[in-house]
DNA sequence: TTGCTCCTCACGTCACGTGAGGTGGC
DNA sequence: TTGCTCCTCACGTCACGTGAGGTGGC
């Protein structure tokens, strides 16, 4: 005649631990207790334990299943809410497998934001945190045409780059430069919007954006580097103008 | 120069609590202070935060991060586990959102298993706890079988021993029993495990099997109702032996 | 003086899990 | 006496969220 606490745990598939709280929490109530002071449950709450239980495993927090009419049609809405929490939820969790096997097929490591994965052998320890500061800023279509540029970067200027000493003298920075300076150039006539990064592509202010992006450069590449930057810029414009507009320089 | 804790958490797409929760576990360095004490944060810690974010939003536990090498393969052992982990929850999920569907679809509560949800207001509130108690104790086969019993069982006789009162006089219980028996005693052809229910289909011991099942009809069902599933019994097998081995009858 | 941002505890959340320490019948 | 099951606190887990109470510069 009833159940142990054990018993009924077993019966629902599921613990003791599990029956205790919801006593705790008032959720199912406790049974008559024999001699010794061991509860001994009867069918209702078995029966109780077994509807929680189904709530639970459908996806139902027990506050609402404590307020909820188990049998009424009351508890549409609340299943309605779980069905929707339940789709994003299988949404988010399915994007993440999604990423995580881009990650293991590049065999990559997981410190290059999406979509960058089979491009990350060719991306310096500063390349990959820069890209990674990018994916914050810049919105979808101008990742994507990061990912184009790095793409077509295959010369050997850009491993030049990446690994240039900080105490560069003037010839190899102005060489490098000279070197890099043609490559650039064409990412401004292909991708005009990066003249004018501040003001295109944007996922926060323009001020954040302008101001985050040079510290993350400043912070992340060594003063040759940066010095090699400056002076690609200068060279690459010079260039895009010349070839966006012939005109002006065979007039 | 720098950003503040609020600063690099809206950069990062998360809270100044993460941030600070990340510090308290050692996953994140603290930054140098300014004057006032505020937290000056630097390109190394964005590019950190950044990375910490995008392991938890693969779904990575805090503790593994920790001990992980993030440019490494050696993420590539934690990145297929929580991805077998990814799968089985959207598994879970997906099964909770069909059961939901077929819950909402038959407009029926959530008091009753899986698979029962289209015959919901066939059932009585006992038959409905049993059913619930029934899917704990036999597996999917029995359960099917159980199913088809349910929905071939279209006579008023059903509804009648429903609702029938505790202090039903002899008459009605005998007329209402014999009322039972054919469709019983086809179940009981059909259905042959049910003759020995405690050996067929089990998900848990015999023992436990029978003293449920037992305890669970003792305290569902009324003294009448009790009594007349009694007389059904007997009914139901005489007549199942005559129909099932016609010679005997009529030898 | 008011507002705004920053700071540090400390406690709360959610649904349980995990000991610690003790009892009772064989 | 040993083992086994039951019991009740009380604290732990996981990844943060939420106040409470106070500071500092405009």
């Amino acid at each position: 005649v009833g159940w142990s606490t054990r018993e009924v745990a077993d019966l629902a598939g599921t613990t003791v631990n599990t029956v205790r709280h919801y006593h705790r929490t008032g959720l199912l109530d406790e049974p008559e207790r024999t001699s010794n002071g061991y509860k001994q449950y009867g069918v209702n709450h078995l029966v109780r334990l077994l509807q929680i239980r189904r709530l639970r495993d459908l996806g139902i927090p027990l506050a609402q299943i404590e307020s909820m009419d188990f049998g009424g049609a009351a508890a549409a809405s609340s299943l309605h809410t779980v069905d929707a929490e339940l789709a994003a939820s299988i949404e988010r969790l399915s994007r993440a497998r999604a990423e995580i096997r881009a990650i293991l097929e590049a065999s990559a490591g997981a410190d290059v934001p999406a979509g960058f994965q089979h491009l990350a052998d060719r991306l310096s320890d500063a390349d990959r945190s820069l890209t990674l500061v990018y994916a914050q800023l810049y919105d979808e279509s101008a990742l994507t045409d990061l990912k184009k540029m790095t793409e077509s970067d295959t010369g050997g200027a850009d491993v030049e780059f990446d690994s240039l000493p900080a105490d560069a003298d003037e010839a190899a920075r102005q060489s490098l430069a000279e070197a890099l300076g043609p490559q650039i150039a064409q990412h401004l006539i292909d991708y005009p919007w990066l003249a004018d990064p501040a003001n295109a592509h944007l996922t926060k202010g323009t001020r954040v954006t302008q101001d985050t992006f040079v510290e993350a450069v400043a912070g992340l590449y060594n003063e040759a580097q940066l010095d090699v930057m400056g002076r690609v810029s200068i060279i690459a414009t010079r260039l895009a103008a010349e070839r966006g507009s012939p005109g002006d320089h065979e007039g």
